[in-house]
DNA sequence: AACACGTCGGTTTTT
DNA sequence: CCGACGTGTT
């Protein structure tokens, strides 16, 4: 229970009206929203947890919250925080906020963790020790820092490569540990948190932190500066988590720090924090996700009040029972039940194709149908699958049939390379000692400084102990005169860029660096001058439109540990709170500058521009153009909803996918990850699995998903034989009769069969492929689903068989050992019965 | 410094 | 099968 008085303004009655209840609601902020929702808007003061199910309208509950608490004055905009995991959705809170609510939205901090966590960072870099232009490295520019540092300490990057430091830095951060908090048990584990100490050095070196350290740093930050802490513990009154199931240990412990301290085991908190999540959407346990910080929250925050908000406004109720019927499959649920008022709507069709090319072809079909027949857009139809190879089989049949497609994923706009040697110029310019920018482009575009160069610069360096930048001088001969033009050139440009706007400085930068003379000349360069044109004007509009001052309002706060004006927050406002000096502050950012809280000094427009890049890689590629079919992972189609939706490859071995099979917690997440995918669709949903598929260059046979037996049979419509043996095809005998053409004009492979299916095909038809049949003749006698056993390896169970005779392998997984390819004419099988 | 060749690995992804 | 990456060649 948290007492009453825990609160700032009791005496204002803060929260101490009688709640709204369904019906009387007056405020048009509040009209249309069900019982579940207006409760969760309207809750009094206190810690809550709401679980929102899948198209529940958790955006609108979380949005109209704090609407709600602004316009009936519970809270002024700076004592409002609101956490995301992605800057879509920080936007689009933002601008339905500003839709309801003619709210100054500059004093509130809604953003992502590692946005408000920067934003803390450039406020108290002192404090936090770092210098005021650090800079942040993504996971390219952090992986090619751990290589440097592998190169110069010699490490054998066999028994430890950098891709698993990385992962190892990163998991350590997220666990909270410095290097001195790792345990140590032997000479390897000595040896990785040696190397996370060299790399936390070096970064401290060059004044650059990776995404963890964003977070890191800032939960030390208020960890270990009371004042700075309790200023902001002040401040927030009203903490929003969106997401919530997707925290890792580390964000909650920072919120933690944020919402208050733990006195004598118990969490003491000044304002409310509302956590909304929902578990069975949790899908990111692999990037160390913690759905147990929502029970965590319950217990450590004494949670009085939950939430459910279960009435769907999404799909139909074949769809939705699905999602139910299949999620119940999953233990340890904080349990929830979807439900919707609107009618059962067509059946969930699940298609069974003899291969993968006959699973696309019956999609592009299907799809065809549903824009011509039903009057589907493109846009509105989705195809999900579980893993990006999965695109290139179906793109090609769309791609074959004309139907226009988008895929989304792939390089962002901020990671292409032409891109990104452009921002490390911009960097050295703010940064000199970005030695990951420094080596960047230090010879591109080429100017004569080879590998043999570098390594006499960065022995200098390391002897020294300076950044590159600051060794140039130490080196000799005709090496040395290389690199001192290129740091030259360096100072020339900041010469030359000095009291320029953001649009000039980067206009320089293109020329004086040679970057665009030297695309100019190469024969596809065209793109990407094209895309460095894009960054001049991804630039301009940062400035313009983009308002970036809104993104980096700084925090009046004495830092040299002063008296804080101690208030009581008569209207729970907090007088010593920054919002009061907005007009100032708005006035200087509209000048061209972020008032930087320690100095009183404005922020460049380039520095902010930078962060930027760092934090928001932009859009995949996202031409909205034209009404496109759009393709994805289910992980991505996660917030998402279309009209119709295909799941494709449900087979054991891909969803479930083989490397999560083994244990229960792996299985449940694939379980939610279908769950996700399933609750996507609003009015059609269509589920197929194939026999067979190409897989790394190889046809291998695969079972149907067990997620099938999980549905309920009602809400089903079978396209092809519920019970259809297995093995009667022959999926390697190419030349099939039907369609003949429509593969292969790109991309090479050859005609497939199946083009005639979707339409005509319904059911018989299936036994008596059209493609002459070819006995599948295992002279082994396994079968995808053998109960075997192996003299080592103990029982075990077959997932896939390929080759035939000498060469024939099986995948068997064994529950002690995992996952093995055995030669069949090698390895001692026995078939269990 | 650009290109050719061989090896290796191969869920999911945001910041 | 297909892309990334590292090494070796001109």
């Amino acid at each position: 229970m948290v007492p009453q008085d825990m609160f700032s303004a009791p005496s204002t009655g803060l929260f101490g009206d009688p709640q709204p209840v369904a019906g009387q609601a007056q405020s048009p902020l509040l009209q249309g929203l069900n019982d579940e929702q207006l409760a969760a808007v309207t809750l009094p003061a206190g810690h809550a947890l709401i679980l929102a199910g899948a198209g529940s309208g958790k955006t609108r509950v979380l949005t109209t919250r704090i609407a709600w608490l602004l316009q009936n004055g519970y809270a002024s905009p700076g004592s409002i925080l609101a956490v995301t995991f992605t800057n879509k959705a920080a936007k689009e809170m933002l601008t339905r906020l500003s839709a309801m609510l003619p709210v100054n939205v500059r004093g509130m901090w809604i953003g992502t963790f590692h946005g408000l966590c920067n934003r803390l960072l450039r406020a108290h870099h002192k404090l936090a020790g770092l210098p005021s232009t650090f800079q942040i490295l993504d996971t390219q520019d952090q992986l090619s820092a751990i290589k440097r540092l592998c190169k110069q300490f010699n490490v054998d990057e066999e028994r430890f490569p950098p891709k698993q430091l990385a992962y190892y830095i990163a998991n350590c951060k997220e666990e909270g540990m410095r290097p001195g908090d790792v345990p140590v048990h032997d000479a390897d584990s000595r040896k990785k948190v040696e190397l996370y100490q060299l790399y936390e050095d070096q970064c401290q070196r060059e004044g650059v932190v990776d995404f963890g350290e964003l977070m890191l740093r800032s939960f030390e930050l208020l960890r270990d500066n009371d004042p700075v802490r309790e200023h902001y513990q002040r401040r927030f009154q009203h903490i929003l988590v969106d997401e919530f199931q997707d925290t890792n240990r580390l964000q909650y412990a920072w919120l933690k720090q944020i919402a208050g301290d733990l006195v004598g085991g118990r969490l003491q908190t000044r304002g409310s924090v509302l956590a909304v999540g929902d578990d069975d959407q949790s899908i990111y346990a692999f990037r160390g996700a913690r759905v147990g910080n929502m029970a965590d929250f319950v217990r450590e925050f004494e949670v009085q009040r939950q939430i459910k908000l279960e009435q769907n406004y999404r799909s139909y109720s074949n769809i939705l029972d699905s999602a139910n019927e299949l999620i119940s499959h999953n233990s340890r649920r904080l349990g929830k039940n979807l439900r919707t008022d609107q009618g059962p709507g067509e059946p969930v069709r699940v298609y069974e194709a003899p291969s993968d090319l006959d699973e696309a072809q019956w999609m592009v079909d299907e799809i065809k149908q549903l824009v011509k027949n039903d009057g589907f857009e493109r846009r509105e139809i989705a195809i999900l699958y579980r893993s990006n190879a999965q695109s290139r089989v179906i793109e090609s049949a769309l791609f074959n049939a004309a139907v226009p497609y988008r895929v989304y994923g792939g390089l962002r706009f901020f990671e292409r390379a032409e891109i990104k040697h452009a921002l490390a110029y911009l960097r050295l310019l703010e940064n000199p000692n970005d030695d990951t920018s420094f080596l960047r482009v230090v010879n591109f575009p080429p100017r004569g400084i080879g590998a043999r160069s570098i390594e006499t610069l960065q022995d200098a360096a390391r002897s020294a102990g300076c950044s590159l930048h600051d060794a140039v001088s130490a080196v000799p001969g005709k090496a040395g005169a290389n690199l001192g033009a290129f740091v030259a050139m360096l100072d020339v440009l900041r010469e030359q860029t000095q009291g320029q706007n953001l649009r000039g400085i980067i206009g320089q930068m293109l020329e004086t660096s040679g970057l665009i003379e030297h695309y100019r000349n190469e024969k596809e360069g065209a793109d990407r001058i094209e895309n460095l044109d894009e960054l001049v004007n991804a630039a301009e509009s940062f400035v313009t439109q983009e308002g970036f001052g809104r993104d980096a309002v700084a925090l009046p706060l004495d830092e040299q540990g002063g008296p804080l004006t101690q208030s009581p927050a008569s209207q729970g406002l907090d007088p010593s709170l920054p919002m009061l000096n907005e007009p100032l502050k708005n006035a200087r950012a509209a000048a061209g500058g972020i008032v930087d809280a320690d100095t009183g000094e404005t922020l460049s427009p380039l520095a902010a521009f930078l962060t930027h890049a760092a934090l928001e890689a932009g859009d995949n590629q996202a031409q909205a153009g034209q009404d496109a079919v759009q393709l994805m992972t289910v992980h991505a189609s996660k917030g998402l909803e279309f009209d119709g939706v295909f799941i494709g490859g449900l087979e054991e071995g891909l969803f479930p996918h083989e490397n999560a099979m083994s244990d229960r917690d792996g299985l449940e997440e694939e379980r939610r990850l279908m769950y996700v995918a399933i609750t996507r669709a609003r009015k059609r949903l269509y589920l197929s699995h194939s026999q067979t598929r190409m897989l790394h260059g190889q046809t291998r046979y695969h079972i149907k998903s067990r997620f099938f037996e999980e549905l309920p049979e009602g809400a089903l419509k079978w396209l092809t034989p519920r019970q259809s043996a297995f093995g009667t095809y022959a999926p390697e005998s190419g030349s099939g009769g039907y369609g003949a053409g429509r593969y292969g004009s790109r991309g090479g492979h050859g005609g497939g069969y199946g083009g005639g299916f979707g339409g005509g095909f319904k059911s018989e038809t299936f036994a008596s492929p059209p493609v002459p049949q070819q006995k599948a003749e295992p002279s082994h006698g396994l079968k995808v689903g053998t109960p075997v056993f192996h003299n080592k390896f103990g029982e075990g169970k077959v997932l896939a068989i390929e080759g035939a005779g000498d060469d024939a392998r099986a995948q068997v997984n064994f529950p002690r050992h995992g996952t093995k390819w055995l030669a069949l004419s090698v390895a001692k099988l026995t078939i269990v019965d």
